[in-house]
DNA sequence: CTGAAAGCGCTTACAG
DNA sequence: CTGAAAGCGCTTACAG
């Protein structure tokens, strides 16, 4: 038999409302009531039914995660965060796939909506930029979070960090070794943050005085595959540049792959950096120098935003737009010192 | 207005009951009407409440995939098998942490089994091979299906690889590759596979004619770190082994960052060879010859099986006890061809 | 082949 | 502070 709220209801001497008050954590239930339903709640191990409550209320204490791809690296520690944030709040995950390359995924993503009455949903990168996706889901009515979002800052709320601060900074390491002539791999341009990384190499590059030479930038698409292929081209040159600071570790996997199959020492021959740390960035050889984005912190302050109450009514509140704390971790691709204490 | 099941009977002029036979696809409508519902639901674009529905039936279309480390690459490939098997079959797909480490994680788990209806759950390891964690979902009655369990095969479905005769086929390869010195490092013991690796290795080199040098099989626990400090105390013997198979591409990892810090050349002067495929096994370089598991179709195949009707009254059925195929990746730490073209 | 009634287990809106 | 009634949107069991 399953206890419903009846049951206990019945056995704690209250109606079914009671019961419903206590177990919402709402106020205006005497002491002594309150505990009796606890008691009775916990002698029968009472749980309530989440359909039932889902069906009549508006809350589903369900959020949902909107993946593209969901082999990705980035989606990995990004579901973990969430995962772990939406348990302490005894809220579930689920996970919808949106197949953009079906002609009707745009029909399929509002039906699933509409069936499932979700709290929430976040999104990342690509799909956190793609406007028709967001059309959807503001079409169904349904509060969302970004994380890590291109830009249009104002649609929503968003978590993100500083790509071009990140960006840059890891170009002022790069030159505080030494190195002038540093190649730059761009990322998919079809990413903001990809323009952002660029500015923040760039900016750099003109504080410390330093002229970038057009010749050296590169523009991949995040792939190991342009990473192996815009390395070639770099470090193939008569005049190859002494680091190569890739837009993400993908492509500086890539790169580093091409300086073992020249037979370049990493990093004394070439340096090389990537971003993201991704989980391939600490298994090659030499472990990459990266940009730690705490993607784990962002997914979870995603949940807190779409769990906070205030959201739906003020979406536009700045403590929904948030900015969190990157950090440079250097390893053996660049620094020739952690390179011999690995 | 949410269009509702009445909605669409009035409409159509039939009753809400006629409706719903139509929804699911029950037999006994007569075409003009199944027509005219159908018709009206494309005009409404009505979609059921899933909540509704899961309250009155007993069917949630909702599957649970339960988690121990959701950062783990081995996890990605799972989950996106059974994630798009999901989506073709109309369920959707919970990701439930368990937390073992928490005193309370069976209460935890009981309870949140008790509130949502999920219609099966599915495991990997090494969560599908606790008896204390398969026992809370066998009390609360819920179906499931193990993905790579390691043993105890009567207890429920399953969809797995045959660990031994993969083994057994990389130490064949190994052993064609001219190599008669060959170190073994074994998986945590506390994985069911682990065993059966070492079984398959010792069979292939029995079947060879070869002895196992008792001093090159090392037991490690699956982290990089242990394949980094066997893989020092196999390379650094005066009469190192010519190939080293680790048991799980991470420690192979470990192995390939030994040889490069002794200067070895991988694999003119020691083949490295893995298992699992893993996302960094393709990253490192030389890449990582491995066992490549069928993940994702395993997965698939475990929503295959726990969304079949028939699955609920006939869990013994051998249908229901699935083995796939592996396939042996041969990559350039193992072969110097490979090596060359990369 | 079809439908009216009852019920799934909660919460909302209302009344006191 | 508390509860009786109605309702959320479906499906089940039954009747015809």
């Amino acid at each position: 038999m399953v206890v419903t709220i009846k049951h206990v209801a019945e056995r704690a001497g209250v109606s079914a409302k009671t019961v419903s008050r206590v177990i919402n954590g709402e106020a205006h239930v005497r002491p002594d009531k309150r505990e009796a339903v606890m008691r009775v709640v916990r002698e029968l191990d009472y749980r309530p039914n989440a359909f039932a409550r889902s069906l009549s209320s508006s809350r589903s204490y369900l959020l949902g995660l909107l993946i593209d791809d969901p082999a990705s690296g980035y989606a990995a520690d990004v579901q973990l965060g969430a995962l772990m944030r939406c348990r302490d709040k005894s809220y579930h995950m689920l996970i919808e796939p949106i197949e953009r390359r079906d002609r009707d995924w745009a029909a399929a993503l509002a039906g699933t909506l509409a069936m499932l009455r979700l709290d929430g949903a976040m999104l990342t990168p690509p799909l956190c930029d793609d406007g028709a996706v967001l059309k959807v889901i503001e079409d169904a009515g349904l509060p969302y979070v970004r994380i890590a979002p291109g830009g249009d800052e104002d649609r929503s709320g968003f978590v993100r960090m500083d790509d071009a601060a990140a960006a840059a900074e890891m170009t002022r390491h790069l030159i505080a070794l030494g190195h002038r002539q540093i190649g730059f791999i761009a990322g998919d341009p079809a990413h903001n943050a990809s323009a952002k990384r660029y500015a923040g190499f760039r900016d750099a590059m003109a504080e410390a005085g330093l002229a970038v030479d057009p010749a050296l930038v590169m523009e991949g698409d995040f792939s190991v595959r342009s990473g192996l292929a815009l390395g070639e081209a770099l470090l193939g040159r008569a005049d190859r540049p002494s680091a190569v600071f890739a837009s993400n570790d993908d492509m500086a996997l890539g790169v580093l792959m091409i300086a073992a199959k020249l037979r370049l020492e990493v990093p004394a021959d070439v340096a090389i950096a990537g971003f993201d740390d991704a989980p391939t960035s600490r298994a090659a050889w030499p472990p990459i120098t990266t940009i730690v984005q705490p993607k784990a912190a962002m997914a979870a302050a995603a949940v807190d935003i779409l769990t906070d109450p205030r959201y739906r009514r003020q979406p536009q509140d700045p403590t929904f737009r948030r900015l969190l704390e990157y950090r440079l971790e250097i390893r053996g691709s660049t620094d020739p010192k952690a390179f011999a204490e690995a």
